[in-house]
DNA sequence: AAGACGGGGAG
DNA sequence: CTCCCAGTCTT
């Protein structure tokens, strides 16, 4: 498997040098996220962050705005607050060890051991999804992944194959050959280098493994936002809460439907009550935007209107030009809204 | 243990 | 439309 990865792996930005920073940044980015998504936005992200230091003095919102689009932003305030931890603590240097930089906010098992190894050489297990679903297969490990608990089982595994010689090799070998062979669907198990060590090839049970249970509940939730125009060019634009869902981003005025009554009513009232505006509404929606996350969708009807001037009476609201509006990090569902907006 | 937390690519 | 991705935190 080591000799495969030599020879076959892929050319990453953050395989370019060892900077424990530059790994700790990439694996940030990579959770839950796919490497060919992640490859501009880490390459923005350290030309414009490129030291602990700098993004420890970085205002939020240009780190979030440099995170905008790819979703979890909890991810880059997590990293933000650590960054400035590690700076204050650790003299800007990357603990390593295990229970300092597990502390480390936002930095769980899989992160701290990808940290450990692939920056520091420490044989410790990097299990993530690539890991459980190759390992599942070549030693037939029927443990249902999708349990927290089965981490462990991934874990012990790790620890008696691991290569004390090159531990960064070895998990960076089994992550990317989840990645190019041993994939989800129809894996290429004829150009496997561990083909003939694989329980699941041999036995014919490479499509039963790994055992994964689903779980899903879908809320809906309908919305109406307006895009609040001032005779000089300007737009209202607010900023949300500091917790929960896409925290700290702005977004257009909206609130959520009650599901009775008329949608561009509902949303005046919202106007009068949080803004002291008000503002004649277009009659009908001119855009209806549907947004699906990954726990519930939101459908949103988007009315425009205009107000004489606007006195941000909102504490977390601000009246931008039209023109400065795409310097705030929006949630993709608002830059939606924005771009049916601007096309008027 | 289960749910919250984004967004996009693939089949 | 469903799955799932170099997961973590909260409840």
């Amino acid at each position: 498997m080591l000799q495969w990865y030599k020879a076959e792996k892929r050319d990453l930005p953050w395989r370019k040098e060892r900077d424990p920073y530059k790994i700790w940044v990439s694996e940030i980015m990579l959770q839950q996220t796919r490497v060919d998504t992640v490859i501009p936005y880490f390459e923005r992200f350290i030309d414009q962050f490129p030291t602990i230091e700098a993004l420890a003095a970085a205002e939020e919102d240009k780190v979030l705005k440099a995170w905008e689009g790819l979703g979890y932003y909890s991810r880059v305030r997590n990293l933000q607050a650590a960054a400035r931890e590690v700076h204050e603590r650790y003299g800007g240097k990357v603990p390593n060890t295990l229970k300092e930089i597990s502390s480390l906010k936002g930095v769980g098992p899989y992160t701290s051991g990808a940290i450990l190894s692939i920056a520091y050489g420490v044989p410790e297990p990097a299990v993530d999804g690539n890991v459980m679903r190759v390992l599942s297969r070549i030693l037939s490990i029927w443990e249902d992944i999708a349990k927290p608990s089965s981490r462990k089982v991934f874990e012990e595994a790790v620890r008696q194959l691991i290569s004390t010689e090159d531990p960064s090799s070895f998990n960076q070998a089994l992550m990317e050959l989840g990645a190019l062979i041993c994939t989800p669907s129809s894996p290429s198990c004829l150009l496997c280098p561990v083909r003939e060590h694989c329980s699941a090839f041999h036995e014919g049970t490479i499509n039963e493994l790994p055992v994964k249970t689903k779980k899903k509940t879908m809320r809906h939730v309908h919305l109406a936002a307006a895009v609040v125009k001032t005779e000089k060019e300007e737009v209202i634009i607010q900023k949300r809460p500091p917790e929960g869902l896409l925290a700290n981003l702005w977004e257009f005025p909206n609130t959520e439907l009650s599901g009775m009554g008329n949608p561009r009513v509902e949303l005046e009232l919202f106007l009068k009550r949080e803004y002291g505006l008000d503002v004649q509404l277009e009659a009908e929606p001119f855009a209806k935007i549907q947004h699906v996350f990954s726990h519930l969708t939101w459908d949103i009807d988007v009315y425009e209107g205009t107000v004489s001037s606007a006195i941000p009476k909102k504490e977390n609201s601000r009246v931008v030009k039209t023109e400065e509006v795409e310097e705030y990090a929006f949630s993709v569902s608002h830059q939606k809204i924005w771009k049916k907006a601007k096309g008027r």
